[in-house]
RNA sequence: GCUUGGGUGGUGGAAUUGGUAGACACGCAGGACUUAAAAUCCUGUGCUUUCACGAGCGUACGGGUUCAAGUCCCGUCCCGAGUACCA
């Protein structure tokens, strides 16, 4: 019987969705695991390669796990809102909803050829209303809360209005605005509506506030931090500017702290914890007051406010920086610097978030003209304004030590300021090149700071600073509140409408707030959000709804909780079943999400528990980041500064043109003109000087060993008026003009392969479905697996994958002449089944490393293990029943349905899902003989054949009694005996 | 710059707590079967040297600890990832 992968896949897919063979259970008794994979958002060009990597090593876990007696909850879902749905929804006028849906039903076919052990029935789609709703439910819970620093939690807002309504807001610990006012109880009760309202939003988790933000006018909308990468927006690459807008935001930053601690308590790795302690970004100094010198400052009894985490070098201030967009800019300049500096700071708002990070090393400046007073010394001090200080960070001022740190030693180099010094290095150092900002030294000119090293100064003047109330210690997080709008349409329409100008939350029942039709995808002409497009889209037929919607890890920051009770029409997840399921045991996904939805998700987690909802403080136990799986992508090149192929120089070369060599020889392409020219990389290689070149992507599929199908990618729309270059000549339009240059050159145009990440624009994704078609799923599983360790990125090919086909080939056959020898006999029947020693040594041996690998997640080796397993089976000839299923058993998790298959032929009727685990007997482990590598010095070896029962004791007087010992000795006593039980004997002479 | 993970044959990669480096697979070479191809099976395969037995050298580089180092320590170089005027 021949091994068809394509009919048994089929089947048992077929037979396990039918019996809904791996729906998790409820009301179980058995210990529960929650194996989750983050979910994909449907992207156009499907599923490639690199998607399955983390989800086939999830669906191992999770059917060993079932194997080992747990009732696995192992779901799939989708993160269906998103910008390429709606930008292609823009283009086209095709509805976001439709895009997506038809993409998602292409995912679930390619999963479902995967043979994955998902329960479908929980499936999440974060698009969907009955879905959203919740979203929206968890918005306005936690638009209806705020963050007590006493209690250190969340809480409702109720409880913060009955304080008000007791004693105001002047014994309230809250994290909240910085622009609060003091009021009484009284004051609080005679506010007005709207004045109640914006109190409240001083202090609410969710709030609308006025924030510098990243506003994309490519994307027409806002981003957050981790949206923005190198000053550029993640998805599209536009180009993002700083811009101050009412925002709604998530006040992240209170929880800044217990993000960190929480850290400390989960199974991740070192450095995605590592990468989150970055992005929280905690350090800590303090505050310090400089008061403003002059008459005008003493009338406003005024100060800048800066922060520093190095206070020990107070009495080396010689300037006080502060950014362009800092509120006291324009109090402070002097009528006579008033024209530059207006001018600096306009310049500095405009330039863009990528201008700015790439001038990063121009220094630019200018003085303000007024002064502070040293608050020590009252020393007057210059009040400069420049851009290497942020406003968004500490309190957008810095006093500036140019002898101690780098970035104020530049400034004040470029602007011939002063640089007092007032530590003295440990090392030599050169304050004329260089700022000493170590911390380390002993500290002088600094009167009470005089001769304690640095880290006892700091002490100090953090004492003396808090003692004269010119400040006091304090933490700085570089984490930013969490920008929650988007002006965006394909998102969560935030649930709120507008009375009188107050916002105010709908009530749970009003919900869902369903993405209401509009005509276009784009903002309006007048640039509200393209929500503002819809017709009649009131609250109540009277009242605007918010326009912006909710960002992409909304949905995303809570979706694991939903698994838990997928279909429940009345809360987001039933309470008992949050506390069945709990936390989730094992989280795979990319690393790319570190800052981002891992950060969100662990804040949404601590607020719904804070708030009572939940009991857990984190979402995932463990984590594991699969490796991305780059694809190779060809580029071929065109409108390179070609001026000379071996020699011969061109006359003309760029598009539209004929191309005609110096020498004479021509390539005419009719008197037409190509819209592009491209060039064979070959024909690049030959120039004599260097080119700049720019490069297109082609579709992989026309290119096989980087030689590219001129003939077939010419019939394309995209290049079917595009000349081509080869070393032998030319191509363009179906028609081959050659030259004689190169008279013996093959008609091979070459393309540049390159590493990248799969992706639609790049042509370079491959589709899992091929490889199921060629190969089938269960070698597609095993094969990603053996590709290398999970966590390593990788680039895809399938060189090996004859490998893991030829296990599976070899394992078929292996149970084949099982099944002949045995078919008579039923399962229960053992007669003539008696594995021999050998055998079950093998057997026992696979059993032990198997398991070993799983539990730490080797899955590599594993596979490995099975290939050396099978190999000696076969060379045994093995047709034991009682090594065979086993072995399957092993094997299962892995490649699911040639297992079931033969589990079946071998005559049972149950699946082999649930068969328990083998456990090795170590019996068969002990070796009655182990050979010893004895060695000399750690040089001359022998071996030496022992049983391994022995103790060191015995095997040492062996091994010394041994001949080739004794004439290596020479009859003297070795100096040292060393014997490692299994492993080694070495003797010291 | 800082943080972090790495550097092992022609290639992907193995190597629990220091204990025979290179498992397993690909590739390559040779052979068997075949009219032939595919498939399958067998043998060899780190490098240098030798007809061969063997010998020498080998885990980025230079030192060190140890009877024994890919593994531990110190220094240097290189690569990937994250982050970056964060005061």
């Amino acid at each position: 019987m021949e091994y068809h992968f394509k009919e048994i896949e089929k089947k048992w897919q077929a037979i396990w969705k039918d019996k809904k063979t791996f729906k998790a259970d409820d009301a179980s008794t058995k210990p529960k695991y929650y194996v989750l994979d983050m979910f994909p958002y449907p992207s156009g060009a499907g599923l490639h390669v690199g998607h399955p990597l983390g989800y086939i090593a999830s669906d191992i876990i999770a059917r060993y796990k079932r194997h080992k007696g747990f009732n696995v909850l192992h779901p799939m879902g989708y993160d269906s809102f998103g910008l390429p749905a709606e930008q292609y929804a823009i283009q086209t006028g095709q509805h976001p909803a439709i895009t997506t849906e038809q993409n998602i039903n292409r995912y679930r076919e390619q999963l479902d050829k995967i043979g994955f052990s998902f329960d479908w029935d929980r499936e999440v789609r974060t698009s969907n209303p009955e879905y959203y709703k919740w979203t929206q439910w968890i918005f306005i819970q936690i638009f209806n809360s705020w963050y007590n620093k006493t209690s250190d939690k969340t809480e409702k807002i109720e409880l913060l209005i009955s304080e008000f309504e007791k004693n105001g807001n002047a014994k309230v610990n809250a994290v909240c605005d910085d622009n609060v006012k003091l009021f009484s109880a009284d004051e609080w009760k005679a506010f007005s509506e709207k004045e109640k309202s914006d109190v409240l939003m001083a202090y609410r988790t969710a709030y609308l506030g006025e924030a510098y933000v990243n506003w994309c006018p490519a994307l027409g909308t806002v981003l957050a931090n981790d949206e923005v990468k190198d000053g550029v927006s993640e998805r599209g690459g536009h180009p993002v500017e700083r811009k101050l807008m009412k925002q709604w935001s998530m006040r992240i930053t209170a929880y800044a702290q217990r993000l960190l601690n929480g850290l400390d308590t989960l199974d991740w790795t070192e450095s995605l914890k590592e990468t989150q302690r970055n992005w929280i970004g905690k350090s800590e100094g303090t505050s310090l007051k400089f008061s403003i010198a002059g008459p005008e400052a003493e009338r406003h009894e005024q100060y800048i406010e800066v922060f520093t985490t190095r206070p020990d070098t107070i009495f080396g201030v010689s300037f006080v920086t502060l950014a362009p967009e800092h509120e006291l800019v324009a109090k402070l300049t002097t009528p006579e610097q008033k024209a530059i500096v207006e001018d600096y700071v306009t310049k500095a708002k405009n330039r863009s978030e990528r201008e700015r990070q790439a001038d990063v090393n121009k220094i630019t400046g200018v003085p303000t003209g007024s002064f502070v007073k040293h608050p020590f010394t009252g020393k007057q001090i210059p009040i400069w304004v420049g851009d290497y200080v942020l406003a968004g960070y500490g309190t957008g001022a810095v006093m500036a030590v140019p002898a101690h740190d780098e970035r104020d030693f530049k400034f004040a180099k470029h602007f011939g300021l002063q640089l007092p010094q007032v530590i003295e290095p440990n090392r030599e150092h050169d304050f004329e090149k260089d700022a000493w900002g170590d911390k380390e030294g002993t500290l002088i000119n600094s009167e009470f700071l005089n001769g304690l090293d640095v880290k006892a100064a700091i002490k100090k003047a953090i004492e003396e600073i808090e003692k004269q109330n010119l400040g006091k210690g304090k933490t700085n997080f570089r984490l930013r509140d969490a920008v929650f709008g988007r002006q965006r349409y394909w998102g969560e329409p935030i649930p709120i409408y507008y009375k009188n100008d107050i916002p105010y939350a709908l009530s749970e029942n009003e919900l869902p707030l369903v993405l209401p039709e509009v005509d276009k995808y784009l903002p309006t002409e007048d640039g509200e959000p393209p929500l503002a497009r819809a017709n009649n889209w009131k609250y109540k037929n009277e009242f605007a709804y918010e326009h912006s919607t909710m960002p992409g890890w909304a949905g995303s920051s809570w979706y694991f909780l939903r698994y838990m009770d997928a279909n429940n029409k009345s809360v987001f997840a039933d309470k008992k079943l949050l506390g069945y399921w709990n936390n989730v045991d094992l989280y795979i996904g990319g690393s790319e999400h570190a800052t981002g939805h891992l950060l969100y998700v662990r804040f949404w987690t601590k607020a719904l528990k804070d708030l009572g909802f939940i009991d857990i403080e984190e979402p995932a136990q463990k984590l594991i980041n699969q490796g991305m799986i780059t694809g190779t992508s060809e580029k071929i090149i065109f409108e390179g500064k070609i001026e000379k192929i071996d020699g011969v120089e061109i006359e003309s070369f760029s598009s539209g043109n004929n191309i005609i060599f110096k020498n004479g020889k021509l390539f005419s392409f009719s008197n037409e003109c190509p819209e592009d020219t491209f060039y064979s990389l070959d024909v690049i290689e030959h120039l004599a000087i260097p080119i700049n070149t720019r490069e297109k992507n082609v579709n992989i599929s026309f290119v096989k060993n980087s030689i590219l199908d001129v003939e077939k990618l010419s019939e394309t729309a995209e290049f079917k008026n595009s000349a081509f270059i080869f070393k032998a000549g030319a191509s363009y339009k179906g028609k081959f003009y050659k030259n004689d240059i190169f008279p013996n050159e093959p008609l091979e145009f070459k393309t540049r392969p390159d590493v990248e990440k799969m992706s639609k624009s790049k042509f370079n994704v491959v589709s899992p479905d091929d490889i199921c078609d060629k190969f089938g799923a269960d070698t597609l599983r095993l094969y990603e697996m053996f590709l290398g360790p999970l966590e390593q990125s990788k680039p895809w090919n399938t060189n090996g994958i004859t490998g893991v086909s030829g296990f599976l080939k070899k394992l078929w056959r292996l149970a084949m002449q099982t099944i002949e020898a045995q078919s008579a006999a039923p399962p229960s029947e053992k007669a003539g089944d008696e594995a021999s020693k050998a055998e079950l040594k093998i057997l026992h041996a696979t059993i032990k490393k198997i398991t070993e690998d799983i539990d730490r997640f080797s899955f590599n080796t594993s596979v490995s293990n099975f290939m050396i397993c099978v190999n000696e089976l076969t060379d045994l000839k093995c047709n034991k029943r009682s090594v065979l299923e086993p072995l399957l058993i092993l094997i299962s998790p892995y490649a699911p349905h040639i297992t079931e298959e033969l589990w079946n032929l071998l005559g049972h009727k149950d699946s082999i899902i649930f068969e328990k685990f083998p456990v090795f007997n170590p019996e068969y482990l002990i070796e009655s003989n182990f050979t010893y590598p004895v060695s000399f010095n750690g040089k001359m070896r022998f071996n030496i054949e022992l049983p391994v029962t022995m103790t060191p004791a015995e095997i040492e007087k062996i091994v010394l009694a041994h001949e080739s010992s004794q004439k290596y000795l020479e009859g003297k006593a070795p100096k040292k005996v060393i014997v490692v039980p299994k492993k080694i004997v070495n003797i010291v002479v």
